[in-house]
RNA sequence: GGUCUAUUGGUCAAGGGGUUAAGACACCACCCUCUCAAGGUGGUAUCACGGGUUCAAAUCCCGUAUAGACUACCA
């Protein structure tokens, strides 16, 4: 009996060879340069900044070379699913504008791409087949240690402190006669599949990240599992070499912690005589807690958690922004000298990325997306917080669809100018800056007037009514002028700066005056522009909000 | 225990033998000013530690410390 009767025995229904995988998926047709990336996820719950920064990267080196970024869902682990996972990962990848050329979406019932399928449990026989050739050339077998052996192995290594992992006299199995092994399958004993790995330990090689450099590591020479006895799926190494190998992948982008593994594909390719994609192996995103430094986590930091910045509702490509900073700490320079560009018009270079890990700071997002916002148009912005609104706050969207052009002009506060006006963070803080300006949110509301003497305010009111001070038509300067004009009658000072050298001949000054005026149009002591907020409120509402306080 | 990596202000960081050790965010002060925000000017604050090599070390070498990742039929 041979080897092939193992194979045949283990996959009597897989025909076809890696010879034929490869001529279904030839290389691709792309020019010079371009590069392949691919965001592959596991369905195990919800999208993480980490993930995030790896797809930003993806997408624009894929976009810097005119390649290919495509999704793969890498669901080999079902135990640890999540249902709707992937579903939830093409509403962000949609959220960011930032679709890939490749997928398939089962919820929606929609595929694109030749090198598919793109859901590894649906790549069954292929990973099958390059297993085959393997068994076939007595590069890898069928172990039979059973979990607790395999427990016991371990225990024994950490006490003995060795390295950990099935190599050498611990691979029980790996010169296992090939009558025994079909004999034991046939009895239907349980067995994963090994790796039969032909390396070295003492021996070193170099291996060049893009991120780190050159980098040393010892041959792997553990007999890794390949194939999982539970559902015949492929581990993750596995699938990793077979995927990125047929859908030619140029560079690989993912976490660091994938760089202890290097060992492992790199041993893969070699077996196989493939060449190996280049990796881009970027810094986790960490979280100071109280002293201590540790990897950002989903379940004790919200930041985490990408639907945080969408509930918050940062604009998408202000988060975009943040984030290619942490890629790239020359972008903030490059989009000072190119203010309108894309972010993908960035070259990204993964030798200019930090190999060490980086906090994210929320005040640099707020800082990055104020000053996004403040680019905007009020077109923008309305679209914005319109689109927030939809789905964090219904009251809210109906009051912005009722008066689209009044809260356009709220928007437009100080915004047309060379340096505008820098106060909204995201746009779930628009309404708690803005309500006042709606009648509707307008009702029952208490005052403050801090110092102020009820009746002196009603006596600023009136005079400033009867005064006919405000005049629609009016510029800036001659509104102030005629706030300042009923100073004297009122017994408050016109400049501060007279009121500062005398002030026991006044009840106060010019301020006093515009901020009693201010709480009893908005109840508060601090807000853009009072010469703006007023025109756009208008008379009628002025006067109104007025004769309440007087009456 | 083993393997790999990292360490420049509060944060992100530039600099890879000679620098007053960039810049951004945050913070503070002052200026501007009808409040707030913005803006302007200025400021506080950094090369983990110990040895070596060198005329000269943040930079090169060796240790130490600390931190992180991996060390699963998880990815």
């Amino acid at each position: 009996m041979s080897r092939e009767d193992l194979a045949n025995l283990i996959f009597p229904n897989i025909t076809k060879t890696v010879a034929d995988y490869e001529k279904e998926y030839p290389a691709r047709n792309l020019k010079e340069g371009a590069m392949v990336t691919r965001f592959a996820p596991s369905p195990t719950g919800f999208m993480h900044i980490g993930n995030f920064l790896a797809v930003v990267i993806d997408y624009v080196m894929a976009k810097n070379s005119q390649g290919v970024f495509y999704l793969r869902n890498e669901d080999t682990d079902q135990a640890r699913e999540v249902e709707g996972a992937i579903e939830y990962i093409r509403q962000v990848l949609t959220h960011y504008d930032m679709n890939p050329d490749e997928y398939e979406y089962r919820d929606i019932n929609e595929t694109k791409g030749n090198y598919g399928p793109y859901i590894q449990s649906e790549r069954k026989e292929i990973y099958q087949a390059f297993i085959k050739q393997l068994l076939i050339e007595g590069k890898a077998y069928p172990c039979f240690l059973t979990q607790e052996e395999m427990d016991s192995i371990r225990e024994s290594q950490a006490r003995d402190k060795r390295r950990i992992g099935i190599y050498g006299r611990f691979a029980k199995y790996r010169d296992l006669a090939v009558e025994e092994a079909i004999e034991r399958i046939k009895n239907g004993e349980k067995y994963t599949i090994r790796l039969k790995s032909s390396g070295d330990f003492n021996r070193k090689f170099k291996f060049n990240d893009l991120v780190n450099g050159e980098m040393e590591f010892p041959e792997n020479d553990i007999d890794i599992p390949i194939m999982k006895s539970s559902n015949g799926l492929p581990t993750y190494h596995f699938a990793h070499l077979v995927d990125d190998y047929l859908m030619h992948t140029t560079h690989v982008v993912r976490g660091q912690e994938w760089i202890s593994s290097i060992p492992i594909h790199y041993e893969l390719f070699k077996t196989f005589g493939f060449k190996m994609p280049k990796y881009v192996h970027i810094p986790l995103i960490l979280k100071k807690d109280g002293e201590k430094v540790r990897k950002i986590s989903k379940r004790l930091d919200p930041e985490a958690r990408m639907s945080y910045y969408e509930e918050k509702g940062y604009p998408t490509l202000a988060v975009i922004e943040a984030i290619m900073t942490i890629a790239n700490s020359n972008y903030e320079a490059w989009r000072e000298g190119h203010p309108d560009a894309l972010f993908t018009d960035f070259t990204f270079s993964p030798k200019k990325m930090s190999a060490s890990g980086a906090l994210f700071d929320l005040d640099k997002l707020d800082n990055i997306s104020k000053n996004y916002i403040s680019h905007l148009t009020k077109e923008e912005v309305y679209e914005g917080v319109l689109n927030w609104s939809k789905k964090y706050d219904l009251g809210f969207n109906e009051i912005l669809k009722k008066y689209p052009d009044y809260s356009k002009e709220i928007y437009n506060i100080e915004r047309e100018q060379k340096k505008p006006r820098k106060d909204y963070r995201y746009y779930s803080e628009i309404k708690a800056k803005t309500w006042y300006m709606y009648d509707e949110y307008f009702q029952d509301i208490k005052y403050d007037f801090l110092n102020y003497d009820l009746e002196e305010v009603k006596k600023v009111l009136k005079t400033y009514i009867d005064n006919n001070c405000f005049v629609e038509s009016d510029t800036q300067e001659e509104w102030f002028n005629k706030m300042k004009s009923i100073c004297a009658d009122l017994g408050y000072a016109r400049e501060v700066k007279e009121y500062k050298e005398n002030p026991d001949k006044y009840k106060g000054n010019i301020i006093d005056i515009s901020n009693i005026i201010r709480i009893s149009l908005t109840t508060l002591d601090n807000t853009p522009n009072l010469y703006n907020i007023m025109q756009i409120l208008g008379k009628d509402r002025i006067i109104a909000r007025f004769s309440k306080i007087l009456n």
